[in-house]
DNA sequence: GATCTTTAACTGGTCCGACCAGTTGACCAG
DNA sequence: CTGGTCAACTGGTCGGACCAGTTAAAGATC
């Protein structure tokens, strides 16, 4: 009920606010960040923090280090990783990149029943109880969809794992934080997705018995539920979106 | 022919240091890591240097830093992002980590294909035309195998872009990282899927006639190709790796 | 005048040492 | 046992010095 109190350093300031320009295409592919000195005296912190703030956008693939030369911003699009779409989700003003929101499910839509496949294939029996005791959890808790939401994450958190893929695991990391962060504003959207409780079972089912094509075909049955419905809800935000901005740029 | 002498950075020397003892497990999960007055001293540089290393750890998902607290090894399984692959792929010694390389044919098998669907059913005149060029260049030089593994990481990554979803350029970008590393050892593993011109030439097509379904198929053959050649050297590799660490610790 | 060389003014990289600010646990008063 | 205090940690910030590459303008050479 309670949220945490969050205070940030000051070089994790300087480091979101240059990413979230950067991953705004507020600044040009190419163009030359301030020198770190300057930089440091515009925002008004030491240059210890500015450097460190620099260091991780390099490491995120957002600009190019080199002493001597300048700093430059890097086309993120072909130099950055998968962690970055939790900062492209969320535009300037809160409002939600559509598009990104897209991809995620389009994503999902694509490694969740693959994960499943693997998963069957190398069937633990770990994995298998854990699976169980998921599904069970779901079974007592039809009504409370934030509870299904929840157990859904760590249902196919536990497939992933399941399916021992270590890349699969990373990238679902990224998935993770980029929807983290707005999934409690879709809860409804996807309640269709997490009451389909027979077909988390027949995956369960599925894993359990080896079956890999039938854990990847309703894999992909139940991830289509809330990738539509999602789909659809994303063309309304795109419009109300665009009108707001339509509105406050001065209706032209 | 010559080779970039790279000169780097004390603070990267430290990130990739510490990065590489915890990706190779020989960090202890939720293990304190020393002071950074102390890192500094043993390690012998400035703790500016350690700090800019440390926050990029952080960055990475590889360690918890609260101040006051003590810095603390993550299980980066479950925080890192998918740009940690290419840290996972070599191990001790360089040798190859089998199961990450066998995570990223995977990864590609399912990712391309879909990419391929996408590109299809969004076609852009643009891309088309790209492809058009990459296919033509691919049958100026058949034999040309170095130039072929070059077009052929062109023509996804083209594929990529006409996908239209950033999440999967964003994963291709942490993918070609990965194998960007190992990819020289592996052309004659490869080459009769990069000689494979009759397969990009249906892609090619699928993809200009908007045929979202031939996209998906013909990549699919196209990629499992490569990665049914892999997956049998990998488990060669494995075996003369695991004789190479048994003879190398005594022959127990 | 065109070309090469020098040089000075940038850029980032490293270091030092001081101090601020949270966390922790031992200790003490109630 | 509870709660508060305090000292000894931890990371965070500061500024100011100096090192090390890069760049382009000024100068020397042809």
């Amino acid at each position: 009920m309670f949220e945490q109190v969050k205070k940030q350093s000051l070089s994790n300031a300087v480091f979101e606010q240059l990413r979230d320009r950067i991953v705004r295409g507020q600044m040009e592919v190419g163009a030359p960040l301030p020198a770190e000195r300057v930089l440091a005296e515009k925002l008004g912190v030491n240059r210890s923090a500015v450097r460190e703030g620099l260091k991780r956008l390099e490491q995120a693939g957002l600009v190019s280090i080199q002493q001597g030369g300048k700093t430059k911003v890097l086309n993120f699009r072909k130099t950055g990783g998968l962690e970055l779409l939790a900062a492209m989700m969320i535009q300037e003003g809160g409002h939600i990149n559509t598009g990104v929101a897209q991809s995620v499910l389009e994503m999902r839509n694509t490694l969740a029943p693959d994960a499943a496949r693997l998963c069957a294939k190398r069937c633990a029996d770990e994995t298998a109880n854990q699976l169980d005791d998921i599904v069970e959890e779901m079974s007592n808790h039809p009504k409370d969809l934030a509870m299904l939401q929840k157990l859904a994450l760590v249902f196919w958190q536990t497939i992933i794992q399941g399916s021992n893929n270590v890349g699969y695991q990373l990238a679902f990391n990224s998935l993770d934080m980029t929807y983290g962060q707005v999934l409690e504003h879709f809860t409804l959207v996807l309640q269709e997705e997490f009451e389909s409780l027979h077909l988390y079972q027949k995956i369960r089912d599925a894993i359990c018995h080896g079956d890999a094509k039938q854990a990847f075909e309703r894999g992909q049955e139940l991830v289509s539920i809330g990738k539509e419905a999602m789909e659809s809800v994303l063309v309304e935000i795109d419009k109300a979106q665009k009108q707001e901005v339509h509105r406050a740029t001065g209706g032209r």
